[in-house]
RNA sequence: GGCCCCAUCGUCUAGUGGUCAGGACAUCGGCCUCUCACGCCGGUAACAGGGGUUCGAAUCCCCUUGGGGUCGCCA
C-alpha cells in the first residue's frame, strides 16, 4: 500500500488516486480497431501517469468467433504500439484468467447469488417466446421493446423441474439512475427505460453488461474509460453494482471517432486496422500522438512525445465532441515524429521495409542515404521507396523521365559532367558543388540545364534529394557509371519501330 | 419513434461573462531553390438558428434545427 502510494509521483490526493486500476477490454474481432486504440491509449496514459495498473481483458463470451488467432493480432498490435499491460493475457496477474470465456463459473456464482438475494430471477421464457413478444410489439409500431417476464414477480412455477432458464435482473421500474461522467458530466436515465436484462443465458454464458461488471468488480477497476457507445450500458451496469452492494468505479465516455464524412469510421477513410498503419510505415508514437489530439488537447501544442503525453494527460482536457479522422493531419504528425529521429534510428526502422523490397543495404550507406530523404519522407515506406535508387543496381528508371531527359540533346553535357566528376577529390557534397559550379561557369552552362538529366541518370526520377548529396552518397564510381550508362533507353530507340 | 449525448474556421481544437475569437492541419499567395521536399513570410476561413438572463454573451438557461449513440439470451 505504502509502496503503491509512493509510486504516484504526481499531485494526486493520497489514498484515492494512488490506486488507479484501469482496463482495456476488446473483443477478439480479428484486428485492433484504430478507435479502440485511442480508448486503450487514454486508459494506459492514466495508469502510467499515476503509477497505476493497466489491465488487458479479452471479452470473448460470445460465440466461437473468438479464436486464439484474432486475440494474438490484438496483442501484437498492442505491443507494437507500446501499450504494455500489467495484467492480462500472456503476462498473467492476480485476478486472472483474463479471458472471459475462462471465467464462466465466476459469472454463474455471481448470478446465483443475485437470485438468492432477490435481485435477479430465473426466467423460463424460451427465446421463441421473447422473439414473439418482440415481434408483436413491433407490429404495434413499438420500437423500444422491453420484455416483461411472467416469472419476474408472481409465484409462477417453472414449466417443469429441469426446464432451462435464463437469469434476469429484477430492475427497478421507478426513479432514475445516474452518474457523473468524467467527460460528459451528469447523466441521468429514468428507470422506466431499464429492463430486466439477461445476466446469464440459458446456455450459461454471461452477457456483456453482466460479465463486464463482475470482472470490473473482481479486478478492482477504479475507472472505466470506454467508447461513447457504452453510455447507455452504464445505467444498467450501475444497477448491477447496487445489487451487488459494491461502489461503482468512475466512468469516462470518449466521443466516437467519425470518418471524414461524419459517418462511422470505415475503410473509405483509410485504414481502420492498427496493423495496416504499422505496415504502411507509421510510427507508433506518431499514431498515438495523433489519436491523443483527437479529443484531447493541451493548449496549442500539437506534437507530443510519449512521455509528454503520460505527464500531461488528464480527463479534464478531454472534449465531449465527436472528432473526424483526418489522414492529412496524421501524416503531418507522423512527419514530425519521423524527423525527430536520428538517421541511425530511421535507418534501423526502415530496414525491414527495404528488405521487403529485396534490398539489403549496408548500415553506413543507409544512414547517409536516410539523411538525404528525411525531410521528404512521411512514412517509413516513403523512406524505403525514396532510398531505393541508392541500393538498386541498375536503378529503376522512370520511363517518362528518361524519355524527357535522357535524350541525345543532353548527352554531351552528361558525358562532360562524368569526365569532370572523375577528377573530383574528395568526393563530398561541398566539393562537388564547388567544382560543378566552376565547370558550369567555364562552359557557360546553367545548373538548371544540367541538373534534371543528371538527376534522372543518377536516381531514375525527376524528384530527388539534392544532386550533390546524392552523388556523395553514391560515391564516385557509381555516379560516373550511372551518368555514362544513362544513354537513351533501348525501348526508346526501338519505339519508332526500328 | 423512446431514451441518452453532442454543436467555435473545411478538419482537430483554445476559449470557462468583457479577446481585433487564438493555434495547428488543409488550402491559397510569396520567399528560398538543381527537382521534390523542408523551412520562412503572408492571406482566405468559425461561434447552427431563435428566444431569454446580464451593463455585457462563443461562454449561463430554454426552444428549434442538425449530427451521433442505443433500444438483443451481440460486444
Amino acid at each position: 500500500m505504502i509502496a503503491r502510494t509512493d509510486r504516484c509521483r504526481h499531485d494526486c490526493p493520497p489514498g484515492v488516486m494512488s490506486e488507479v486500476r484501469v482496463r482495456f477490454a476488446p473483443s477478439p474481432t480479428g484486428y485492433l480497431h484504430i478507435g479502440g486504440v485511442r480508448t486503450a491509449l487514454f486508459n494506459w496514459l492514466w495508469a502510467r501517469r499515476h503509477g497505476g495498473s493497466f489491465i488487458l481483458r479479452i471479452e470473448d463470451t460470445d460465440v466461437d468467433r473468438n479464436l486464439r488467432e484474432s486475440t494474438s493480432v490484438i496483442l501484437e498490435s498492442m505491443r507494437w504500439l507500446g501499450l504494455d499491460w500489467d495484467e492480462g493475457p500472456e503476462v498473467g496477474g492476480p485476478h486472472g484468467p483474463y479471458f472471459q470465456s475462462e471465467r464462466l463459473e465466476l459469472y454463474r456464482a455471481y448470478a446465483e447469488r443475485l437470485v438468492a438475494t432477490g435481485h435477479a430471477f430465473r426466467c423460463y421464457a424460451t427465446r421463441e417466446e421473447v422473439e414473439a413478444a418482440r415481434a408483436a410489439h413491433e407490429a404495434r409500431g413499438g420500437r423500444d421493446f422491453r420484455f416483461v417476464s411472467p416469472w419476474r414477480d408472481g409465484r409462477r412455477p417453472p414449466p417443469h423441474s429441469d426446464a432451462p432458464y435464463a437469469i434476469r435482473l429484477r430492475a427497478p421500474r421507478t426513479g432514475s439512475t445516474g452518474f457523473v461522467d468524467l467527460v460528459k458530466g451528469r447523466i441521468d436515465v429514468p428507470n422506466e427505460q431499464q429492463q430486466d436484462f439477461v445476466l446469464l443465458r440459458q446456455n450459461g454464458l454471461p452477457l456483456y453488461n453482466f460479465a463486464c461488471v463482475v470482472d470490473d468488480v473482481e479486478m478492482g477497476i477504479t475507472l472505466v474509460a470506454r467508447g461513447d457507445d457504452h453510455v447507455v450500458n452504464t445505467p444498467p451496469q450501475l444497477l448491477l453494482y447496487e445489487a451487488l452492494g459494491r461502489t461503482p468505479p468512475r466512468f469516462a465516455h470518449l466521443p466516437m471517432i467519425l470518418g471524414q464524412d461524419g459517418k462511422k469510421l470505415s475503410k473509405r477513410d483509410g485504414a481502420v486496422s492498427t496493423t495496416e498503419y504499422r505496415d504502411a510505415g507509421y510510427l507508433p508514437d506518431a499514431l498515438l500522438n495523433y489519436l491523443a489530439r483527437l479529443g484531447w488537447s493541451h493548449g496549442d501544442q500539437e506534437v507530443f512525445r510519449r512521455d509528454e503525453l503520460v505527464a500531461l494527460f488528464d480527463w479534464s482536457r478531454v472534449g465531449a465532441t465527436a472528432a473526424r479522422w483526418d489522414p492529412k493531419k496524421l501524416a503531418y504528425i507522423q512527419a514530425e515524429h519521423l524527423r525527430a529521429l536520428s538517421d541511425a534510428r530511421i535507418a534501423e526502422l526502415a530496414m525491414p521495409f527495404l528488405e521487403r523490397a529485396g534490398l539489403r543495404p549496408d548500415r553506413r550507406t543507409l544512414e547517409a542515404a536516410v539523411a538525404t530523404v528525411r525531410t521528404r519522407a512521411v512514412t517509413l515506406v516513403d523512406v524505403a521507396d525514396m532510398v531505393d535508387f541508392y541500393f538498386r543496381e541498375p536503378p529503376r528508371i522512370d520511363e517518362q523521365a528518361a524519355a524527357r531527359f535522357l535524350v541525345e540533346s543532353t548527352r554531351a553535357a552528361r558525358e562532360e559532367l562524368a569526365a569532370l566528376l572523375e577528377t573530383v577529390e574528395p568526393f563530398d557534397a561541398a566539393t562537388l558543388e564547388a567544382r560543378v559550379h566552376q565547370w558550369l561557369q567555364q562552359t557557360g552552362r546553367s545548373l538548371k540545364q544540367v541538373a534534371q538529366p543528371a538527376r534522372v541518370a543518377l536516381t531514375g526520377r525527376t524528384a530527388s534529394p539534392g544532386l550533390f548529396e546524392v552523388m556523395a552518397v553514391l560515391g564516385k564510381e557509381r555516379t560516373v557509371a550511372r551518368l555514362r550508362a544513362a544513354d537513351p533507353r533501348p525501348s526508346q530507340l526501338t519505339s519508332t519501330g526500328g
